[in-house]
DNA sequence: GCTGCACGCTAAAACGTTTTCACGGTTATT
DNA sequence: AATAACCGTGAAAACGTTTTAGCGTGCAGC
């Protein structure tokens, strides 16, 4: 019912508490016999010591603060899988907050209750002036999915850019005169980027309309686009659950992809890959993503005065069975269609 | 740099810690204007409590430990987001621990260590002697998915055994001679109820035969068994994950379904109502489980004594395309196929 | 005009650690 | 042989709160 404090394992073991606090830490100098007898005491007495009153008097309490939105895109449930594996492995622990409302507010606000050692927005949302507090309270910050520049805080973004512009190459070799984009409601910075990206790309190649949809509602937006007169002969998805919204859309209304419509993605969701969709996409490999974001955050609570980072996550071309495969013999030379290389499958 | 503390506030407000102490928490009586004093400084300072400290003259941290495994199957992933939800707006944090690995102890050493309200093991698992050990020591222990008897242990559990044999008296109805069992590698509680469920229902009417797979290698699996020479007139996976690969499956070697098989699934993933799979499930509401489980645990954790609860949450068939329509004209009376009604769609 | 009481507040103890400081006792250096 | 360096240890302070006990003050009741 009561907590074993060290001053129980100090009596039992016939010593000081300094003495134990030594031997379980392990810094400290002890004798051989004193450390063997307080190990014994903890061990009967299954003594753990408390994080809590640990913090007190040192600085880190070990805990990363994740922001994080729904977790119904596959997309970020892996990385939350993956951060929280990662993090864990290296001691710390996840407090997690939801971040959903759009408020930054809760977040910071529980950074400092807990005095958490550090932030990973994941999903979420963190305003400007709340991470510029964060810093100047020396607690580190790793955004995902957005630059911002404010002093202690690294930024990991896919690349938005590139990625588009390879779907627009894509597209244009098989001749696609007619490209809808299709992007969520709420504007971010990520799909920004990727429908700009998109757009600079097919400047003049082709006509470009934008749709804005929530997932829930793809399909049916989709199977409107794709039924009206004037049908699109190519879709770019700003993330793959839309794009397969998108699919089935199609395959409702007898298109058949890719001799129909021609269909590419981003983030490469273990669904992407199943014979049923076949989604081409552009990969956002999450383990990487995941591993970046753990081993900066670490380095930089260990040294505070690191400058910040800006960190570009390669995004591969997959090419599946929703695009036209190309002959490519009529085009000349920078075929990069397929670069970026394809190492490996999302999942395990 | 330098952390705020009760005493800035207090100094800054002509007053004491006591009294700021008092006012912050709302609690004690304090004058109008020492209060109001005290809430100008706070302001001006953007005071936070520490909850470290006030933790170590508290019992409570406002922590609660979430045990979970994997979340590539969208229901764990689903039902993660829903309890740090539901947590959250109760004011309690979620600490989450990757239970992968079946130790058990992480979890148990982290509730532990960070003197956590209480546990819930959401997709992972807890070994017997440890959630006693939590209790012994007055953490509460919420367990779903599993049976266990102990002092201080809630469990929620699906009604698996009556999902199953909803499930049942589908494929019999619809004259099924030769049924398959999809179930995956590692034996769970669940796992197990829900096909002796089938089994117990089926005694006599089929033929049974059980395979076990992996969710990645479920559609290479199905396929073998869909060509072979045996091939069953229906399938009943432990989870839409598996059933959506036999699908697959069954679309690759051109089976029909639900006229040449029919695919029952378990959990009611939104992918399950997707046009393109359409899947027949045993719906497992998730915002119900998580809801219980976050009142219980609040409960709980106000009054200790409360005596344990088993919780069976009721799973409903929805009848969807992968099984037949039977004309109910043949069965007599106690045609219930599909009962338990069908209350609004999985997602939002 | 005392006693008693409620009120507003402060001083100090307590929570469970880590860490600094000091103190003997060895052992090494001259 | 004296001094220095070192090692193992314990007492005590510190971390930021909450809470208990106590201390004046002013007001009502006798």
């Amino acid at each position: 019912m009561k907590r074993v404090t060290i001053k129980d394992v100090a009596v039992l073991a016939g010593g000081s508490p300094a003495t134990v606090s030594r031997v379980v830490s392990g810094d400290g100098q002890a004798s051989p016999e004193a450390a063997a007898r307080v190990r014994a005491a903890t061990d009967k007495l299954g003594y753990r010591p408390s994080v809590m009153a640990r913090s007190l008097t040192q600085s880190s309490t070990q805990l990363i603060a994740l922001l994080m939105g729904s977790l119904r895109n596959p997309f970020d449930a892996a990385l939350v899988e993956s951060l929280s594996a990662g993090f864990f492995k290296k001691g710390k622990r996840l407090l997690i907050v939801p971040a959903d409302h759009g408020d930054s507010d809760p977040g910071t606000m529980i950074a400092l209750d807990y005095q958490t050692d550090g932030v990973v927005v994941a999903a979420g949302h963190i305003s400007r002036s709340d991470s510029e507090r964060l810093a100047r309270l020396g607690i580190p910050v790793i955004l995902f999915g957005r630059m911002l520049e404010a002093p202690g805080v690294d930024c990991i973004v896919a690349d938005n850019i590139e990625g588009a512009r390879r779907a627009a190459r894509v597209f244009t070799r098989s001749g696609a005169g007619r490209v809808v984009v299709v992007r969520r409601e709420r504007d971010t910075f990520s799909d920004d980027e990727r429908v700009e990206g998109l757009r600079s790309a097919l400047q003049g190649r082709a006509e470009i309309e934008i749709v804005k949809t929530s997932a829930g509602n793809c399909f049916a937006n989709a199977l409107m686009l794709l039924s009206g007169p004037e049908r699109p002969d190519a879709v770019f998805c700003v993330n793959d659950v839309l794009a397969i919204g998108v699919l089935e859309a199609a395959a409702s209304v007898g298109l058949r992809v890719p001799d129909d419509l021609s269909v590419i993605g981003f983030d490469d969701i273990p669904m992407a890959s199943s014979p049923s969709y076949n989604l081409t996409t552009l990969r956002l490999p999450v383990d990487d993503v995941a591993g970046w974001i753990v081993e900066r955050l670490l380095r930089r609570i260990d040294m505070p005065g690191l400058p910040v980072e800006m960190h570009r996550v390669p995004t591969p071309l997959i090419v599946r069975g929703s695009t036209r495969r190309v002959v490519s013999a009529t085009t000349p030379a920078h075929d990069d269609a397929t670069a970026g290389g394809v190492p490996g499958q999302p999942g395990k």
